[in-house]
DNA sequence: TATGAATGAGCATTCATTCAT
DNA sequence: CATGAATGAATGCTCATTCAT
C-alpha cells in the first residue's frame, strides 16, 4: 500500500484486522518467551515488547495477563494436537499406538521436554487458582485425547485384537497417564518407562485377544 | 526449677525453650489459617497475629516463610498419616483395604475435602517452585503409602487371596491412585468413584486366585 | 563450694569484678570478629556468641552496641599506638622517623591493610554519625600522632638538622597524612608513595638546614 | 505536535516524555530534600511524595534508591563545578586562585556548609560501600578539580610568578585539601583557616619567584 | 548477676492495569 | 486505534534492645 492510497483510504479501510486474528497474531510472537521465562514470569511489558507493540494495545485484544497466557498456551496445544494426530498415524500395531498415547511423559527429548515443562507450570496454575476458564479448556483437552484413544482402542477391536470390554477403560488409560505424568514432576527417583511398560503389558494381558 | 538447675545457674533462671516444640506449638496454632487464606496467601504477619506472637518471633524459630509453611504442611500430613494407618486397620477385606488407600481422591466430605484441597494448593506449589525441600519432602510421603500398600498386597499374598505378581503393581496403583487425584483436581466432569471402581476391578480380575 | 557454702556466701560474696576489666575482656574476645565481619556488620548476637556469653549479658557492660564497637576499636588503636612507638625508634634519620609516620597510609602489606580498612570503615561511621563520643575519641587520637610527631621533629631541630620552623609545620604534616588515607581510600589511580615522597622533598627542602 | 508526527502515529500521539530530562527533573525536586533527612535516611517514599508523583513512576527513571541519590548528588556536584569555575574567574592573583581552591574547606558560610555536610555524608557511603559507581564517580570528580588547578598554577608560571616546580604540585595540593575537608569532619578543635594559611604560605615559599 | 525469648518498626521493589493524549 | 506514562498496594525480613525469670 502506497503513502497515497493509506492518505486515501485512511478513513475507509478502519483497518477492520479481525480481533480473533490479531490477537492469535500478537500471542504467537510471544509463543517462544513462555518457554524462556516461564509461565508466572511472563509479564505484560515483556510481551508487548515482544509482539512489537505498546502495553496499553495488548489490552485492546486480551482482557488481562490471564488472557494473554491462556492465548499463547491454546497456541500450543493446538501445535501438539497437531503433531499428535501426525504421529499416532505413523504407530502401526494397536500396542504401539497406545505406548505413543504415553510418549508425553515418557519421552525425554529436549523438543517433549519444553512441552512437559511448559505443562507442569500450566498446570501449576489450574491448580493454584480458581481460574474457570482454564479449568474448562483443560477438559476440552482431555476430550481431545479422549477421541484419540477411543479411536485406537476401537480400530484394535474391529481388527479383532481386542475384547469389546477395552473401550470401557478409554477413561482408566487416561486416570493413568495424568498419574504417570504427575509422577514424573514430582517423583525424582520414579522410572516412568518401567512404570508405562507395567501398565500397557498388564492392560493387553486383559483387553488382548490371545490368539494361539 | 530444682535446687540443682538453680546451683548450675548461680542465680535467676532465663526461660528456656524447646525450640523444635515452640517451633511445632506456632505452626500448630496456624494450622487452620493456611485451609483459610490459602498456602500463597499467608503473610507472615497473619501468621504472628494467629499464633499471638510478634512478627520477629516468627524468625526466632523458622528460617523464613516458607519454613513456616512447610512446618504447617508437616503437622496435616503427620495428622493424615496417623488417620490414614489407623483407619486402614479397620478395614477387612484386601480389596477393601485396596479401595481405602483411594479414599483421598474419592471422599467428598467436607473433613477429607479439607485435606484435599489443601493438597491441591501444596501440589501447586511443588509443581511450580525448584523448591527442593518440598519436592524432597513429596517423594518421602510416597515412600509412606508405598510401605502401607505393600504390606496390604503382601497380606493379600499370604493370605492366598492374591498372585505374588500382585506385589509388581504397588507402584502401578500409586502411580494411578495419583492420576485419579489429578483427575479430580482438574476435570469437572470426571465420575472419581467409576474411573476408581473400574481400575480395582480391573486389578483383581489380574490378580486374584479365583477360587471356584 | 558447695550448696550450703552457695546459700551463706549468696549475698556476701556477690562477684564483684571489675566492670571495666570484664568490658575489656569481652571486647577483646571480640577483637578479630571485627575484621571479618565488618563493623557495621557485627550484630550483637554475634558479639555475645564469640564472647562466649548471653546477649542480654553484654548490655550490663555496654550500654549499646555503639560502645560495645567503640571499645574494640580501642582496643585495635592502643595496640596500633604501642606498635608505633616501637617502630618508630628503630629509625634512624628524622626524615626516616617522618616517613614512618605515613607509614599507615603507603604501606600495603596485609598486615597493615587489615587496620587500614578498618579505619575506613570506622571512619565511614564518624562520618556519617552524630557520634559525639567516637568523634572525641578520633581527636585524642590525634593528639597522639601530634605528640610524637612534634617529639620527632623537636629532635630534628635539637641536633641541628631542621629550622625552628619546622615544628610549626607539624599540624600541616598531620593534614596531609590525612589527606593521602583519603585519597588512598577514595581514589583508585592515585600513587600514593609518589604523593608522599613529593610532599616529604618539599618539606625538607622548606625545614632542612642544609650543610654544605 | 507537527502534522508529520501526526500522520506517523495515524492517531492520536501519546504522551511522550524525554527520559534522561524527566530523570533530571524529579531528583531536581527531591535536591533538598537530601540535605534535611540525609542521603541514608532518603526514603523512596518520601522522594516520591515529595516529587509529586507515585512510587511506581520513580522506578521508571531510576533503577533504584541508590540511582535516585546518584542523580541528586549528581546535580549537586554539577551546580557546585558551576559555580567555582564562575568564582575562580574572580579572583585576581594566582595566591587567591589557590585559596579559593580551599574554599570549600574554609568557608563556614551556611550555603558552603550546605554543600559541606552533604559531601561528608556522601563521602561516608563511598567509605563504607563497596559502591563502584560511587567510587569512580568521585574519581572523575577530583579530575575536574585537577584540572582547574593545573590550569591556575600553569598561568602563574606563564605570568612569570612561579616556578615550573609548581606544577608538579598540583597533586600535593589536591591531598592536602583533602586532609583539610576530613580535618574539619573530624577534628572539632582543628583551625582550618590557619591550616589552609600555613599550607598556601610554605607552597608559595618553595614556588614562587621572588622579585626584589 | 545472667540470660535469651520476645519484640516490631521500618523499607525497597514489582507489575498489572488505566487513561489522557 | 495505539500508546506508554503513571500508579500504589502489598510483603518478607533484620536486629538492637528489653525484661521476666
Amino acid at each position: 500500500m502506497t503513502i497515497l492510497l493509506a492518505y486515501y483510504y485512511g478513513g475507509l479501510m478502519p483497518k477492520i484486522v479481525n480481533k480473533e486474528e490479531r490477537r492469535r497474531e500478537i500471542a504467537l510472537s510471544c509463543s517462544d518467551l513462555i518457554h524462556e521465562v516461564g509461565i508466572k514470569k511472563l509479564t505484560v511489558s515483556q510481551a508487548a515488547k515482544t509482539a512489537g507493540i505498546g502495553k496499553g494495545t495488548i489490552y485492546e485484544y486480551f482482557e488481562n495477563k490471564e488472557d494473554i497466557i491462556f492465548e499463547i498456551i491454546n497456541i500450543h496445544i493446538d501445535k501438539y494436537h497437531e503433531e499428535f494426530e501426525k504421529n499416532i498415524q505413523k504407530e502401526k500395531t494397536t500396542r504401539d499406538k497406545v505406548l505413543h498415547f504415553f510418549k508425553f511423559a515418557i519421552d525425554d527429548s529436549e523438543e517433549n521436554m519444553k512441552h512437559f515443562d511448559g505443562f507442569k507450570e500450566y498446570l501449576s496454575i489450574v491448580l493454584s487458582e480458581e481460574n474457570e476458564q482454564m479449568l474448562n479448556f483443560n477438559c476440552s483437552c482431555s476430550s481431545f485425547f479422549q477421541v484419540q484413544l477411543t479411536k485406537i482402542l476401537q480400530e484394535g477391536i474391529n481388527k479383532g485384537e481386542l475384547k469389546n470390554e477395552a473401550i470401557d477403560l478409554v477413561e482408566v488409560i487416561m486416570v493413568y497417564e495424568r498419574g504417570l505424568s504427575i509422577t514424573k514432576m514430582t517423583q525424582n527417583d520414579a522410572d516412568i518407562k518401567v512404570l508405562c511398560k507395567k501398565f500397557i503389558d498388564s492392560l493387553f494381558e486383559l483387553v488382548e485377544i490371545k490368539k494361539d
